[in-house]
DNA sequence: AGTGTTTTGTACCATATTGAACAATATTTA
DNA sequence: TAAATATTGTTCAATATGGTACAAAACACT
């Protein structure tokens, strides 16, 4: 059997995991946003010290663009997960939607929306490769719900006239929504109604009863 | 006639004029977002040194919120007034928009988005106060929304058994969605197609080819 | 044990930021 | 012209923040 174990390196061992250093500097700057964390919100969020902080990833905007990265990156992967699935449309959708609700109304702690709208929007104007981040962020988002929609169009499930990449963009608007309405504090239940609201639309008049009479606050 | 002007105050007098420089802090914000706005930034931004700003509308955060206030009556009035006009549905509807657009996207300088959601929902996770005003203007926009398509449904523009509540909620969406993507470099062509399709949408099957082929960017 | 290597943690510096104190200034009123 | 009043502009103190230098610590290798 190979030997897998990979050769411990040569100093001091590290006191941190990073995976999990990272994921607590990305809680702290979920929860104030980019400008109102500083380093020692994150030395402190991580339990790492600044010199190690600025060691192991860069400066404060550096770290930032990376985390923005990593989510952006994982969420494309969970929703190709979902968007793989043999399911009908209506029911991708839903997991879709509440997947995304579970993650911007966390269990414990105030309504926090998604990482992006929640503190990128705000850099964005200021900050180019912030930015620049976010659009391809969201619409890369918007783009697997396209393709999604267009399978759907493709096998049937909703109208052959349909325009995939005009329903996409209701789609997406809806996630946007949800995202800026969580963190403004809007109740689960609002929100599952736009949820329904906007599955039943999307869907087309095979659902348009959902449309018309999803229950509201 | 009556002496219409009003008995000159006491003191010196202010240097500066109130409106525009609510105006200026409220562009200074707006650009920057609130916790990477200095009162330095402020004071730069509305010609006041510090002392007259804290003297005029208190700390930073004070400031911000009477912004947002202010903000969100204005959207309101200007909502209510076109609202108000007897004009169809789609045509609202599209001014609507176009309006907001051409807010969230100024001549010269960067795209700014929503001031809204810009600049309050990355606050609100950790601030109550701007939370709170962020969640009633929001669904102050929303509200007029379905105060209209209410009448736009008793008046036999859209399908009888169509829910206002429900559609306004899509048509607050797609102006939430607006505001992030402006702010995040969204192109005006892709924004406005976002515009048609939703239109499309709401509008009912009368519409309903614009719906399936608005042109994409 | 001793040496080299990497990380940690303390200390430090320069600057930014908030907020207020206070004298100077510009105006109205007596 | 003098007094009262309100704002301006300078100055200052206290703290926050970003960023780094450097010695101590913890490990691998010989």
């Amino acid at each position: 059997m190979v030997q897998n174990t990979q050769p411990r390196p040569r100093g001091r061992p590290r006191a941190y995991d990073r995976q999990q250093a990272l994921a607590q500097a990305r809680d702290a700057f979920w929860q104030a946003g980019f400008a109102a964390t500083s380093m020692d919100d994150l030395s402190a969020a991580t339990g790492m010290n600044r010199p190690s902080l600025y060691a192991a990833f860069g400066d404060k905007q550096q770290l930032y663009l990376e985390l923005l990265e990593r989510y952006i990156v994982a969420a494309n992967q969970a929703i190709a997960v979902e968007f793989e699935q043999d399911q009908p449309l209506a029911r991708t959708l839903t997991r879709f939607y509440r997947y995304a609700l579970a993650l911007y109304l966390p269990e414990e702690g105030p309504p926090r929306g998604c990482f992006l709208t929640g503190t990128a929007v705000s850099e964005a104007a200021a900050n180019p490769q912030v930015r620049e981040k976010l659009l391809t962020g969201l619409s890369g988002f918007t783009r697997a719900l396209e393709r999604r929609l267009r399978r759907a169009r493709d096998e049937g499930e909703i109208e052959a006239q349909a325009d995939p990449a005009a329903l996409a963009d209701i789609a997406s608007a809806v996630l946007h929504s949800l995202a800026v309405r969580a963190r403004a504090g809007d109740s689960r239940v609002a929100l599952n109604a736009t949820i329904k609201t906007a599955i039943g639309l999307i869907c087309g008049s095979a659902q348009r009863r959902n449309a018309r009479r999803a229950s509201h606050a």
